[in-house]
DNA sequence: CTATTATTTCGATTATACTAGAAATATTTA
DNA sequence: TAAATATTTCTAGTATAATCGAAATAATAG
């Protein structure tokens, strides 16, 4: 995952409302919850909910299917893990180089 | 984690100024970073730098210690996983409780 | 076709964030 | 004290985001 489709997904997450939304959709697990439902359980105003939609749909983070009236929606799990992962993936591997280590030593002298 | 500090956390970690910042520093170690090494390094302008740098430390995410002339950072990588947590914690679980589930259903007809 | 329900678009307000140059401050060394 | 280096504050321009009511557009059911 490259840096900048990362940030842009971490920016997304990053929105109270939106992060609520994600937070009931992966509850809801794989078969997902129609638009309408996510309102009304979370009070969120029709139009201020697609605008978060569509930005969550934007970066991969949500999927969409209509039945009959209702649009489904549903989190992409695939994705949520490839952005945790981008945050963790370096994480676990703390040894520097010896030879970088001197060189950020040098350079901050 | 409460779900608004992990929505302002993701919000700091979404700009990618500041997710380059954090991945120079989970590379460079829990020894961290000099400021003015990263400003070389990335070439960001000090002012800009100084600016991220504030917001990354207001989420816990950066920690600070003076040497000198140098104040060197170094990424808290507790509060990375803790962010990381928040994302996955529910994922793993896709067993929506029936009562639920049908309560979905019904909602949405 | 009409009514009903579901969702989106439009439009406007308000707030907040990004960026960086110039000047200021701090800290060390000579 | 003066000079050098490191970092921050100030300031301001520009851009982007959040919010939501009202109206418009689907999609289905009767």
């Amino acid at each position: 995952m490259k840096l900048e489709d990362a940030a842009e997904t971490l920016a997304q997450l990053g929105n109270p409302t939106r992060l609520e939304v994600v937070r009931y959709l992966v509850k809801a697990g794989p078969s997902g919850v129609p638009v309408g439902s996510i309102q009304r359980q979370l009070k969120i105003p029709a139009s201020t909910l697609t605008h978060h939609l569509k930005h969550l749909k934007g970066v991969g983070l949500l999927m969409q299917k209509r039945e009959k009236t209702n649009l489904w929606c549903s989190i992409n799990f695939d994705r949520l893990h490839e952005v945790s992962d981008f945050l963790l993936e370096e994480c676990c591997n703390f040894s520097l180089r010896e030879s970088d280590k001197a060189k950020t030593e040098r350079d901050a002298a």
